[in-house]
DNA sequence: AAGCGAACCTGGCTGC
DNA sequence: TGCAGCCAGGTTCGCT
């Protein structure tokens, strides 16, 4: 499911389950998601308040009373199901339709006042972790977060800095977590189209001649940004009108122009090739071969 | 050291 | 209907 905007829909599905309230109960089903849960899980969590329910990159992050911070990871396939104190959804909330893919209902915490927060994961690639407050920057799992790509620090420098002499192909440095945070495969692939950059191309091709930002830099920062707040403001609107939504809770509905679209037409107007696929560090990537072509390569720069 | 492929685990879809 | 094969939004490990 998560890449950064389905990560950040999720968190304002569960907030006003969550956050201000107390955990009364939590109930484990599995002593493990991908990594075993931490010692004394559900004592740890349980009668703690949560006392506000962040995000950093694809991670949410639970604020407990206790001063630990529960962290949590969808993976693949993570997802939430709300239910209130009579065990049905509330009007216009977060949920999947119980059913057959309760078996994989790994994490039950029960909140304050009867509703109930479900972590089901049939893939079970995410797990959850709990830290002392202090300690989560330093955290395995916060230590190498590069950089929010909705936050300010996002620019073509940044990005021409970052990449410079990377001979890896701009969608592997793209999908690098320690570099920019947040991005998957979709909006990797989403973001290369607007930006009309080649997939292939490499990552150090951003930089110009004194690591200065090349004006394709300045425009993939820009449509990286354009892309996830799009996705976000999406995944909102699914979020709100929820009654139609049909248990994919999280996997807004949403119209890709090049992810999945292999040899669909181009979207470009006036562009009659269509969309292609190619495998690189073993994932698919969607591109218009028209449309990002690959660029040279500066002779003798730097 | 960087970069690539495989592995982790399960389910869904396609094609024979 | 059954079954084999392939694919999947992420991260980590190990080999070159």
């Amino acid at each position: 499911m998560p890449e950064l905007p389905e990560v950040e829909t999720v968190r304002r599905g569960l907030e006003p389950v969550m956050a201000g309230r107390f955990i009364e109960a939590v109930t484990l089903n599995r002593p493990d998601l991908r990594f075993p849960l931490p010692a004394r899980f559900a004592e740890r969590i349980a009668g703690q308040r949560v006392e506000a329910l962040g995000r950093r990159a694809k991670y949410l992050l639970a604020d407990l009373s206790s001063g630990e911070v529960l962290i949590m990871h969808l993976g693949m396939s993570g997802r939430f199901l709300i239910r209130d104190a009579a065990g049905t959804r509330a009007p216009g909330e977060f949920h999947y339709e119980a059913g057959d893919g309760a078996k994989h209902d790994h994490v039950v915490f029960r909140m304050e006042g009867g509703a109930s927060v479900t972590y089901n994961d049939a893939r079970r690639f995410g797990f959850m972790d709990l830290v002392p407050r202090a300690e989560l920057t330093a955290s395995r799992h916060m230590r190498d977060v590069g950089i929010e790509p909705l936050g300010n620090e996002l620019s073509g420098a940044l990005l021409a800095r970052l990449f410079e002499g990377k001979a890896a192909p701009l969608k592997a440095a793209l999908l690098d977590q320690k570099l920019v945070a947040g991005l998957g495969n979709i909006y990797v692939c989403e973001a290369l189209f607007r930006s009309g950059l080649s997939p292939m191309d490499p990552a150090g091709t951003l930089a110009g001649p004194g690591g200065r930002p090349t004006p394709a830099a300045d425009t993939l920062a820009a449509t990286i940004r354009d892309v996830l707040a799009e996705a976000v403001e999406a995944g909102g609107s699914t979020l709100r009108d929820f009654a139609h939504a049909d248990g994919s809770l999280g996997y807004f509905q949403h119209r890709f122009r090049v992810y999945d679209r292999e040899g669909e037409p181009c979207v470009t107007p006036g562009c009659t090739d269509r969309v292609a696929r190619l495998v690189q560090s073993g994932r698919s990537t969607f591109h218009c071969p028209s449309c990002q072509k690959p660029r040279r390569r500066r002779r003798g720069a730097r």
